[in-house]
DNA sequence: TATGAAAGTCGCTAACC
DNA sequence: GGTTAGCGACTTTCATA
């Protein structure tokens, strides 16, 4: 056996990203993806001497855990209001129908506002918990009014976000 | 105007970080910004080759978004189902008082919980809404069970995600 | 199937224009 | 904002347990 792509990793090579399967990782993965949440622009020597193992290793690791889907990517985390986009809201809406055509084209929509930035069905049914984030108070009011206005949706209740006391991304490790 | 020197961006020195102004930022830096909300690790060469100015000058530009606090900081994008925590919620909770130390008790509770993600202060005094990672239905369970039992909580609606068609990081730029 | 050492390549970053 | 240049990190190759 010659061929070095042919490689098997069975642990971390099961399923798609997403698939859902829990995937056994040691305690250095775990590690790694610890402090990659924290920092993702760790250099990678930074991380080897972290976990006690040496580079080329551990940049072995942080690849397979991005193709095993683990690790998505990484991303600059903003101050939104520096930006200019100094309101949060979140809205609950509920639609007319279940069916799922109602729903995806839903989803659709919504997908196509930058303002938009999670969308996430909820149990029960017709429902939808979306976060925004607006420029202004009359900028929040438009979004609102047109949320209502979206096709097949029957309800829509604002919960304008005051203060975020706790913003962590990533799960526990 | 031939000095390419004399540019001024008064609006990067103004503030500390958090303190709400809105900045004035150029195209690169928007472009800086917006690129490194993709891909925080790209590197700087590259994030240079795609902003069409060299590599130093880029890197300054950077610099100046992280002291500003506009850039916060860089986080590596994880798989939540494939590290075993495999349901979100979201709860809305209501405090029996809008006192300030009741709201920031609350905060400091929840804080403490690996399990919660965001805990954001709703407008209309005395509501919560917090996001929550759970690693199975019997864990779920026990976190709103315990969600119910912090001093102060009155109520409590959980919103079980069943799917996210929608998850973007950051800002519209 | 993993790690670790060595080396070549590339990116980062300070100093200067 | 650009250019140069020195340094350090990244990443491949190969030997090893």
């Amino acid at each position: 056996m010659i061929d070095r792509d042919s490689e098997d990793r069975p642990a971390l090579q099961r399923g798609a990203p997403g698939g859902g399967a829990v995937i056994e990782l040691d305690v250095i993965d775990r590690q790694i993806v610890d402090e990659l949440q924290r920092d993702g622009r760790m250099t990678n020597v930074e991380l080897a001497r972290r976990t006690g193992i040496s580079a080329p290793p551990c940049l072995r690791r942080v690849r397979r855990l991005e193709e095993a889907g683990i690790i998505r990517g990484f991303h600059a985390e903003v101050d939104a209001s520096l930006l200019g986009w100094s309101l949060m809201l979140f809205a609950l809406i509920g639609l007319e129908s279940q069916k799922g055509s109602v729903l995806e084209a839903f989803e659709a929509e919504v997908a196509e506002w930058p303002e938009v930035r999670e969308c996430h069905m909820i149990r029960g049914g017709g429902d939808f918990l979306v976060r925004l984030v607006a420029r202004d108070a009359a900028h929040q009011n438009l979004l609102t009014r047109r949320l209502t206005e979206v096709p097949h949706v029957v309800r829509v209740q604002t919960l304008q976000t005051i203060r975020t006391s706790l913003d962590r991304a990533g799960v526990p490790l």
